[in-house]
DNA sequence: CGGTATCCCGGCCGATACTG
DNA sequence: CAGTATCGGCCGGGATACCG
């Protein structure tokens, strides 16, 4: 409210996100990385045992697969019920805050691939009128 | 279920950034990579010059902003305002595609910000019950 | 099936110096 | 102020092999 305040945008939470040294970023990352958008997008749906959220997430490797949802179940966004048979089973699956996550993050995946086409028009109007400098 | 049902969860958009070959998951991962999601959640309060955006979001280079800018730039998602006075002015802001983006990130952002003490007891758990393996 | 261990390369990214 | 150029380290991440 007053003018000590440094960032108009944040309410008074002790997490700041814009700041580097916050552990809210570290969180982020794993969230909007690489394969954790997609793995948790994946997820949104219902359980996933690991071979099927693979062939899901087109092009992730078992080991990059592996690590992201070791980084989620950490943070508390993905829960892991492995069932001691033989063949193993274990379904992955998101915690109550893991689907407000994977919520939004949907939302942003919907709304882009619903303006791709934008996009791509933007980019060949960048392109062209840059080629040529 | 069927084989001719691949992606339960797309509508038929054309784009499905699930697809390893699709031109949605690059955008997707400039908009939510290390230094995008930061960025255009700083822009989502209004303009800003290149310093003031540098100081913003603490801790980027000036090589990553840079880089940073000229990919979102292309994308359609920011607009680069130059001005040609000594010394030079130059202010980004967000297009209206830019700022749908940004809504969706800061809603992101501001749900993890909000529950990062559920994701830092979450850890704690995981790295005790794990520590002594 | 559901992973872990190891190797190793490309490129992400920071630091520094320079330009208009 | 607003960048570009260049160098180099580190590590993300793919390939492969192996284990329970």
């Amino acid at each position: 409210m007053d003018s000590t305040q440094e960032r108009p945008q944040a309410q008074d939470l002790p997490f700041n996100v814009f700041a580097k040294a916050c552990p809210s970023r570290g969180t982020l990352e794993h969230v909007t990385g690489r394969w954790g958008t997609l793995t948790l997008g994946a997820l949104h749906e219902g359980s996933l045992r690991f071979n099927e959220l693979r062939r899901r997430v087109d092009g992730v490797s078992e080991k990059m697969l592996s690590q992201t949802l070791h980084a989620l179940e950490r943070d508390g966004l993905v829960h892991r019920e492995a069932q001691p048979t033989n063949p193993p089973r274990v379904d992955y699956e998101l915690t109550p805050l893991g689907h407000e996550v994977a919520e939004r993050l949907l939302s942003l995946i919907h709304l882009l691939e619903g303006r791709m086409t934008d996009v791509l028009s933007a980019r060949e109007r960048y392109d062209t009128t840059r080629g040529d400098l």
